[in-house]
RNA sequence: UGGGGUAUAGUGUAACGGUAGCACAACUGACUCUGGAUCAGUUUGUCUAGGUUCGAAUCCUAGUACCCCAGCCA
């Protein structure tokens, strides 16, 4: 569960604000967190930071947290994205709560709950005097805000009466005036060096449709003056928020001050960026809505879907958000961090399977035609109780083709001319013969193997370096794997000269579609189970596998010793 | 030119006046029927300049760099 502090004993700032609030009874020892997405896009990686973080504090203090959308503009927001949310929540979180709830959350909250409380506390200061009615239009209302550097000019409609701002507000509610006529505004101070606290609009006219509430309402609340309220209703203790809502902390305590209600403690906390990805939850609709991904769960998102699809695992993006710790400085994660996780996880679940990306026929000449022998194989070496099972070998297999060298490297110890090697559980194996089409590429090995060296030993001690995976050309099952490599093909895509966008950034390789060979045993491998291909990477059976059609993704691969060899070889 | 934040190895994160630690990455080596995993080890760091102190990442002063704020978005 993430939310603790990586080092062992030490805590997080957050941890520590809180143990100092429980130490002088500020909540009378209570803490209540809440995770509050808006629902207008899918949860990523980022929110998971969020997720784990109020969830695992709530849980770390024996406390709770709500889960809360933040569903104030229903022009963005729709039901798609809150049915997402609560799917992505439950899937992150499950198997970690304690009582054996189906869902994680303690309680389940929408901002729309609260429209009639919110719009009675906009009536109560009307009333105080600290709102009021404007007709300005929405340039005039920022000609009149001023700059960071230049204090605003008060609206020439901030002095109305209290009845006047009483009936307008009535008459906005009642749908009397067109969208965008007026807005009700808090009167704060036009000169505030704070430019939330330069009377922030509290109440828009918008006549839209909301995905809960319908056609009741045509004001809608702005966040500002919705989200620190929701908070109090909820009798939130801490309320973590990103780093951009710092400065928007005062203009929430003063609503909460104003309205002499509950007054929780809000945190802020940097979000987490990733190299070679986005987060940016406008960029990432972009890459759904222009069809430079197949969709939110395409596997090379940073969404939480995506990420599943993919085969990462709940737990491994658990222990990841543990790892990365939280504070207030906005750095990047590497990439590495993330799949370092999955591997890490997945090399102790995973069961082992054999299967070739990019087949090279061979054929082994002093091997009976017609035998067929059914090898053990283990199929996880980390865990000896998961036990092993039978893998069919023949005369004609299939190698990898990167595992053949005409001319080998120094320091290559595959197969090449002459040379043996040991077939993952089967046989040595010598290639005696190369054959080439008309353009000079390899085709097909011929090799001779040693029956004296079932299992892999070789009686008379004599050792080989290299041991390669292969499949039985005959029992091989044909199957559509999807190579993903990372979304962008620089470390920071959104860093792009003047004029440009992050479009130029995308990595164009990011999917590569091969026809692999599985062993057998894979045939009626169910959606959504994990694999390690061995010397290859972790596999993924896609939803898009169907009767007789199997795809798979590959979620990471393996660390590569020998990759990292050629490359620095280059 | 205003306000709010943040600076510790390549990347993150600890150390709360007393040996700068941990993780990932990188690099060595051992082991290995996955060039996987595992194990052992190595390299690399307190933004700068002053000051206080026996002693400063930590306290003080002055700088520097970066991020955020001028939606009727959240």
């Amino acid at each position: 569960m993430g939310g603790s502090s990586n080092a062992g004993g030490s805590l997080n700032f957050i941890h520590q604000i809180i143990e100092e609030d429980n130490k002088t009874g500020r909540f009378e020892g209570r803490v209540c967190t809440r995770f509050p997405p808006e629902p207008n896009g899918y949860l990523h990686i980022g929110h998971a930071k969020s997720i784990c973080l109020n969830f695992g504090t709530a849980r770390k203090y024996g406390g709770t947290c709500n889960l809360r959308f933040d569903d104030t503009n229903p022009e963005k927001e729709e039901q798609e994205y809150v049915d997402s949310i609560m799917n992505d929540v439950r899937w992150l979180l499950a198997g970690s709560a304690s009582d054996g709830k189906p869902d994680p959350w303690d309680g389940l909250f929408y901002a729309s709950d609260y429209f009639d409380q919110l719009y009675e506390w906009a009536v109560a200061l009307t009333k105080k005097g600290k709102a009021y009615v404007c007709d300005l239009t929405p340039d005039q209302v920022r000609e009149t805000r001023g700059t960071p550097n230049k204090a605003g000019e008060n609206s020439p409609f901030r002095d109305r009466s209290v009845e006047e701002n009483l009936k307008l507000l009535e008459g906005m509610k009642n749908g009397e005036f067109p969208d965008g006529a007026r807005t009700l505004r808090a009167k704060i101070d036009m000169a505030s060096p704070n430019i939330n606290l330069r009377d922030p609009v509290m109440y828009r006219i918008l006549r839209a449709t909301h995905h809960r509430t319908g056609d009741q309402w045509c004001i809608y609340a702005m966040y500002d003056y919705a989200h620190g309220q929701s908070d109090s209703i909820e009798k939130i203790t801490h309320s973590i928020c990103t780093l951009e809502f710092e400065h928007h902390r005062p203009l929430y305590e003063w609503f909460i001050k104003e309205l002499g209600i509950h007054a929780p403690q809000q945190i802020e906390f940097a979000r987490l960026n990733l190299t070679y990805t986005i987060m940016s939850k406008r960029k990432l609709l972009r890459l759904v809505k222009d069809n430079h991904v197949s969709g939110w769960d395409d596997p090379r998102m940073p969404t939480i879907s995506g990420l599943r699809r993919r085969g990462y695992t709940p737990e491994s993006i658990r222990a990841f958000c543990e790892r990365i710790g939280v504070s207030k400085y906005e750095g990047t994660i590497e990439m590495a961090w993330l799949e370092d996780a999955l591997r890490a996880d997945l090399n102790k679940k995973a069961q082992r399977r054999m299967a070739v990306l990019r087949p090279l026929k061979v054929v082994i000449d002093n091997y009976p035609e017609t035998q067929i022998e059914e090898l053990d194989a283990v199929n996880n070496p980390e865990y000896p109780s998961a036990g092993t099972r039978k893998v069919p070998f023949s005369r004609e297999l299939y190698i990898e083709h990167t595992d053949f060298h005409e001319n080998p490297p120094k320091g290559y110890f595959r197969l090449a001319p002459g040379k043996e090697v040991r077939l993952r559980w089967a046989y040595f194996l010598k290639c005696e013969k190369i054959i080439k089409d008309d353009a000079g590429n390899v085709i097909e090995l011929r090799c001779t193997y040693d029956p004296t060296t079932k299992g892999g030993n070789a009686p008379d001690g004599r050792k080989v370096k290299g041991t390669i995976h292969w499949v039985s050309a005959h029992h091989a099952v044909p199957a559509e794997v999807r190579l993903y490599d990372h979304l962008c093909k620089v470390p920071f895509p959104e860093d792009v000269p003047e004029g440009q966008d992050f479009l130029v950034n995308l990595n164009p390789n990011s999917l590569e579609v091969v026809t692999a060979m599985l062993e057998p045993n894979l045939m009626n491998a169910a959606i959504g189970s994990s694999y390690q291909f061995e010397r290859l990477g972790y596999f993924n059976v896609d939803k898009d596998s169907a009767a007789g059609k199997l795809v798979l993704n590959r979620a990471v691969t393996l660390a590569d010793t020998w990759a990292k060899i050629e490359k620095k070889g280059k």
